[in-house]
RNA sequence: GGGGGCGUAGCUCAAUUGGUUAGAGUCCCAGAUUGUCGAUCUGGUUGUUGCGGGUUCGAGUCCCGUCGCUCCCGCCA
């Protein structure tokens, strides 16, 4: 007989009557009746109840033993008596009748309780963390998230993708986030980075000619975390295929993201193709680049109607360049919200930034709300049209810059559909938001700068680019999003060194920075480049979306806290002055603030 | 870097407008208990109310500072 079992606690069933087995594994729940104990033996397969009998030698150290102690167990398999069966068991139908009881580990009182469903504070789930992942919750979402990358390779490579790494050690960015950087102990004063991103390998890739790369890439960068960003470092399924348009990738991601979100979820979840919304209309009718379109609410823009009217606030604000939001709310009774309701949406707007929020609501046949006076009957019969307002409806109204005006009305957006439970239940809803702009105005430093990102092809190609406004340049840019959560962004890039140098020219970059930043993947497109694009969906966020976790950490096993810090291993560490010496650093730390310690537990 | 929320027993939480000895469940400890499966029953231990200062006759509660966690803004091409 094996040393530590002939089946796992998830195993046995009633076929299985008069075997003698042996089991391993925690001691997950006791049940002690003095004269008869049950032990409810947990493994990472499922959980089977083992009766222990008062004649047993073993009897009195079982009944002593705590939670979480491994234990390894033989005896009869024995048939449950019909009213004593559990039918929320999988091993429910029989028992183990122990024989013989080994403890393989003791173990002490519990810093965190592993049965129930209770999450403890996060930081002691964080450094306690392979306690953590012994419930049941975090088991299954670590387990999931294994499951689902096991099943994105399939289907990647089902589709002709190969898979490739990617150097881990390489060198600094000069665009986008913090880079996260090693010294060089071999050659003084320089220093790798951790890629944030493998995107210019996966192009030269493509540019070596092997057509279809993917991977489950690590990515890095070091920039302050979120609820669905985590710190320092996270997963991506990247994707990079040569001589594709923009529907090409589309076709692909749509079909392994649906196959996904179909085998791993119950929700209902939008069939091929997604829905596509241009970026300009993303913003205008949900107020955001990722909308969620569980929310039944669709805005609109009104400023004609606001313009010249009587409403002078708005009035005013439009003849110098706001635009005018309307927020309809129809179908669900607004209008018999207390008053209470819309001076607290009021008041959220401000705090959300906004200078105030207007609002009409259609009680029987008059209409009400503070500008209602204002507001001319040919104007009122504009909005009622456009917002398809009837009686028991509301519309909100935001007048603000375009930029800040669609921030505030998607932020209220979101607030109405969640206080007033609008969202469509158990469903994915996913959209792409393409025809992103190539460039937008950065008001602070007065000059056109790249939107997203410059490695991205212009609609229209250089032409696009000589002929027309920056500001009205599109670039072949896509974003996947899912119930409000960016999954992915992508793009096809630009292989032509010629365009290349004009979109950063327009960026105000000259041709030799430009040549001297990006020389080798300039050389690269001089040699023979296929015209190529990607895209690379979050995994972790997959994962969340998939588990129904709201916070990235609890779908990933070891995560690092809101400040980048792994309460486990005590990361990020102090280290000795012989391995800065290696490196050839000296510290310049900051005056006042002493470096905080990390303790790892004693375990 | 900035803003919001939270911090009470090992854990989850309560404590009236600032009022007497800070409670309950769970965990833990002891005892009882032969069919439980979140076992049950009896009894018991556990507190610098994050920390420091202030206001007050009196502070878990109010004020200031600080630390920690968290959510958001900035940032994330």
């Amino acid at each position: 007989m094996h040393l530590y079992r002939t089946h796992t606690c998830g195993e046995l069933r009633k076929s299985d009557d008069g075997r003698t087995a042996r089991v391993s594994g925690w001691v997950y729940r006791k049940r002690d009746h003095g004269s008869l104990l049950f032990i409810d033996l947990r493994d990472h397969y499922g959980v089977t109840q083992v009766v222990v009998r008062p004649d047993r030698s073993f009897f009195e150290e079982a009944q002593k033993l705590k939670p979480e102690s491994v234990i390894t167990v033989t005896g009869r398999v024995e048939p449950r008596t019909p009213d004593t069966v559990n039918s929320s068991l999988a091993t429910g139908e029989i028992e183990v009748v122990a024989d013989t009881l080994v403890v393989e580990s003791v173990a002490d009182t519990l810093p965190l309780q592993v049965a129930g469903e209770e999450d403890g504070p996060e930081d002691l789930r964080l450094r306690y963390r392979f306690l953590d992942l012994r419930r049941e919750r975090m088991h299954k979402n670590v387990l999931m998230r294994s499951r689902l990358v096991a099943d994105l390779r399939r289907r990647m490579t089902a589709h002709g993708f190969a898979e490739f790494q990617t150097p881990i050690l390489t060198c600094s960015s000069p665009e986008g986030a913090r880079d996260y950087l090693v010294p060089s102990r071999v050659h003084p004063g320089k220093f790798y980075a951790l890629p944030q991103a493998p995107q210019l390998f996966k192009q030269l890739l493509m540019i070596s000619g092997f057509d279809r790369y993917f991977q489950i890439a690590p990515c890095f960068r070091d920039e302050d975390a979120r609820a669905d960003r985590s710190p320092g470092e996270f997963y991506q399924l990247d994707i990079e295929m040569s001589f594709v348009t923009q529907d090409d990738v589309f076709a692909v991601v749509e079909d392994v993201i649906s196959g996904v979100f179909g085998d791993f979820s119950d929700w209902t979840c939008d069939k091929p193709p997604f829905r596509r919304l241009a970026w300009r209309e993303a913003m205008e009718k949900y107020g955001s680049d990722k909308p969620d379109l569980r929310n039944p609410i669709v805005m609109c823009d009104v400023t004609d109607i606001f313009r010249g009217s009587e409403f002078k606030a708005f009035a005013a604000a439009v003849d110098g360049g706001a635009t005018v939001r309307a927020i309809p709310v129809t179908g669900v009774g607004v209008a018999d919200k207390p008053r209470s309701f819309y001076d607290k949406l009021v008041e959220f707007a401000k705090e959300a930034g906004g200078k105030g929020l207007a609002y009409l609501v259609w009680q029987g046949d008059s209409v009400k709300g503070p500008i209602a006076k204002y507001i001319d009957q040919a104007r009122m019969a504009s909005i009622v049209e456009r917002c398809a307002a009837r009686a028991g409806d509301a519309v909100f109204f935001v007048c603000d810059k375009p930029k800040d005006a669609s921030r505030i009305s998607g932020d209220i957006r979101t607030k109405l559909g969640r206080d007033l439970e609008l969202l469509e239940p158990n469903t994915y809803r996913f959209c792409w938001v393409v025809d992103f702009p190539m460039y937008e105005f950065d008001e602070e430093e007065r000059r056109v700068v790249f939107s997203h990102n410059p490695f991205s092809m212009p609609q229209g190609g250089m032409s696009a680019l000589t002929g027309k406004d920056p500001l009205d340049v599109l670039a072949y840019q896509y974003d996947i999003v899912c119930n409000g959560v960016e999954l992915s962004s992508g793009a096809i890039r630009n292989h032509s060194p010629e365009i290349m140098l004009k979109a950063f020219e327009i960026a105000g970059y000259t041709r030799e920075e430009v040549e001297e930043k990006f020389s080798f993947l300039l050389n690269a497109f001089r040699l023979g480049a296929p015209p190529h694009g990607g895209i690379a969906p979050g995994v972790d966020r997959m994962v969340m979306l998939l588990a129904q976790e709201s916070n990235i950490r609890e779908i990933i096993a070891f995560p690092m806290n809101q400040r980048a810090q792994d309460l486990m291993m005590g990361a990020p560490s102090a280290v000795s002055e012989r391995q800065l010496r290696e490196l050839h650093i000296r510290l310049n730390l900051p005056k006042e603030k002493a470096a905080t310690t990390l303790v790892a537990p004693k375990v």
